[in-house]
DNA sequence: GATCCTGGGTGATTTAAATCACATAAACAA
DNA sequence: TTGTTTATGTGATTTAAATCACCCAGGATC
């Protein structure tokens, strides 16, 4: 796809004018990952932000020991690292190539200026940011109140949505992802996650294998969200 | 105080330039509430943002229950509701006066149109919203990785930290909230939090009465995380 | 082939924290 | 004054989830 229709798609840069979308093209730099590079580390000098063209990119925080949390997992046209291209502190978070992955750069100094001379590009990238503000409160709340096994129901639920609108509307859905990561991504640990699986396995919810997690009634599994 | 001096002293608008304070309290309405007002609720269409002049406001999250968990309480000088300023969705959380609370009110369409024509306007609310990003994020690991003693001593430390700059450094400090607004702070039960305090009471790290909260070694606390 | 990883599957045990169930004491209202 | 409410203080019990301790299967690598 070429970069004046990926920017079109982009939640962030929906409602730019055409011109605009342009105008950010010819600021754009691109950067190859290989699986399990690391782009940043937490603590290094944020200075662009990141869209992914292919493949897919993991977000964690190290924990003290080797251990991790991871923050989200994201796929072509999520777009991440801007709090670091808006205020230019330190990283927060880890970013890891989970696959072979292209990016797009966008530098901190080059997209202010950008910015700082257009409306429309103000009140979407405001937009975009209170959104993911919510995000992460909703994350907060779910994670005080909810149990694993509706967290787990609600993440897979969410995940498999993701997939509907990159149409592929099939009455079972596949998602590529390790049982370690899922745990991460909740917050919690390996062990549960599985034991949770099995549970949902046993009432013919979902199917697993080696990197993969089948949902085959995504209705029984919204029931589960408590 | 005037409004000029107080909007000077708000991050959010810290670095604006005088001509824009002045424009900016033009726009600024004032509100009053009594302890107990609530002044949204969860779902509300968002149209304002708010500053507190006067008093304590206490955002919270309704559960399926009568229960609720406490995002923030907010003093004066702390603004909230700029979310919902910014893209005017259903507010995410509910408002409510703890005390006599005055308020200044800055609605969306005001504000918007001052910022969008305003450089430094717009890099300083990039900026605080950036900042608040990575707050949530903080209190997300917090939450995923610390025990509830190492969470409370944080906590407590934190809230010291804001009475240090309010020009109050005497060895003793002196934080006015409940128990349980504590405990719900830092999503957990009253009944912990309370055991936690007679762990730290018995050590002579804080006491406590009705309503209060007295710390008399900071360093102590510190070490109580992690 | 053997051997090493990595990812998955499950029991047994431990533990942090919630829940339940009171009791006391100050604050407030009748 | 006397209830009534609100905040605090603590024991006993339960429970969700982490931890520990293994197992196996399938690729990759030697």
């Amino acid at each position: 796809m070429n970069p004046l229709a990926l920017l079109k798609q982009i939640p962030l840069f929906g409602t730019f004018q055409p011109a605009d979308h342009e105008q950010l093209a010819g600021l754009l730099r691109r950067r190859n990952l290989k699986k399990g590079d690391v782009l940043f580390r937490k603590g290094d000098e944020g200075t662009a932000l990141y869209i992914i063209i292919k493949g897919r990119m993991k977000i964690t925080v190290p924990s003290k020991l080797g251990d991790e949390i991871t923050l989200a997992i994201l796929s072509p046209d999520d777009f991440f690292g801007e709090m670091a291209l808006l205020d230019s502190l330190p990283r927060s978070a880890d970013a890891t190539a989970v696959e072979e992955t292209l990016l797009y750069v966008l530098n901190r100094s080059d997209f202010l200026s950008f910015l700082i001379n257009n409306e429309n590009a103000v009140r979407a990238i405001l937009y975009a940011l209170s959104s993911r503000l919510r995000k992460t409160d909703d994350f907060l709340t779910e994670v005080c109140f909810l149990n694993i096994s509706a967290r787990l129901a609600r993440r897979l639920l969410e995940m498999s949505e993701s997939l509907i609108h990159e149409n592929k509307p099939g009455s079972s859905m596949e998602l590529k992802l390790t049982q370690k990561d899922l745990a991460s991504l909740l917050g919690t640990t390996r062990e549960t996650i599985n034991r949770e699986l099995k549970i949902l396995r046993d009432r013919g919810i979902v199917s697993t294998s080696r990197n993969l997690i089948t949902i085959h009634n995504r209705e029984l599994l919204k029931r589960c969200i408590k």
